[in-house]
DNA sequence: CTCCTTAATGTTATATGATAACGATACCGC
DNA sequence: GCGGTATCGTTATCATATAACATTAAGGAG
């Protein structure tokens, strides 16, 4: 039996999750460098909860995790650090939960997008020039200028389908 | 010179938004009554509130407006009618700007989405069975099930555009 | 190295968005 | 009319986000 092809965000089969920290913050170092940005200490401690899991994470409950670390933090102090993180494209904010989430995609061309799985609570963030073709058709036909898309789509990732369905 | 076909609520030349009230407000009659559901006094002027113009409106708004007529109203008052509308389909939330929006468009196979101008506030709910299709085959082919699609377009309606150009 | 400017952080307070809980009313079928 | 249910009123509280200003740290010019 063939297996769809899905994201490892939305994959529950165990994968080397480690790594996709480690590839997270190596990246955000060099695009820092690269760019003269100052990925600080907090800001990378952020990105690097932020990058617990494949699960959008709320700015509350990274503020809840610094100060059990350091013990001063107020909102400002996560909220800036996300500010800078969302502005480098080194994450993106979920609209519909309030939430944070890595990027690990090269947006030179395409718009961010995301299928979110409403069981497990996974947030895959997918690559399709079609979605951005299509609504760059229909942008022009209107005479609309697009600035920034917010794309989510919820449901039911295949693994957590798939158990329903048992 | 052709202008482009362009959604009412995006458009800057005067229509007749009395008819867009009124009419949105006929149809949700219209609605309730055949699901057995109630559209009682607060809902409906909620919902009349909301059609005031084709910019999202923020809850604390509508919270602020129904306080100045009738002077009892507390935040539960507003976001029970919001719950009410949203679930008979007669509003839909903006998530990227905490605010509601009314629906004048037929939700039988196509799911919500809306160009939004970062200018002039306006907000188009816009029809295309296209980026629907592109989803769905997207979400087909990664074994996703599709529950709800947010999607927002950030940017400048052709009338902004133009304006700015100048 | 020191001074200076600017970026980043600390700190307090407050604005904004949303819901929990429970009692009081109003509606509707019988 | 009676009884059950949906709606509404009311109070309190939680959750999300930013304003404003003081303090500290970083980095460049001389
Ligand atoms: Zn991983
Ligand atoms: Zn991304
Ligand atoms: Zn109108
Ligand atoms: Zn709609």
């Amino acid at each position: 039996m063939v297996q769809p092809a899905t994201n490892v965000a939305l994959s529950h089969s165990a994968h080397d999750h480690d790594a996709c920290i480690a590839d997270a913050l190596t990246r955000a170092d060099a695009l820092c460098r690269q760019r003269g940005l100052r990925l600080t200490a907090i800001r990378r401690r952020v990105l690097e909860l932020i990058w617990a899991n494949h699960q959008p994470t709320k700015a509350y409950d990274l503020l809840a995790q610094i100060n059990a670390e350091r013990g001063n933090a107020a909102p400002p102090t996560v909220y800036r650090a996300l500010d800078f993180l969302l502005d480098a494209g080194l994450i993106h904010k979920i609209e519909s939960q309030n939430a944070f989430i890595g990027c690990a995609v090269d947006h030179d061309r395409n718009q961010p997008k995301f299928f979110i799985c409403r069981t497990c609570g996974r947030a895959a963030e997918i690559q399709s020039s079609q979605i951005d073709d299509v609504i760059a058709n229909e942008a022009e036909e209107a005479g609309f200028v697009v600035d920034h898309q917010t794309i989510e789509v919820d449901g039911l990732c295949a693994a957590c389908a798939a158990a329903l369905k048992s």
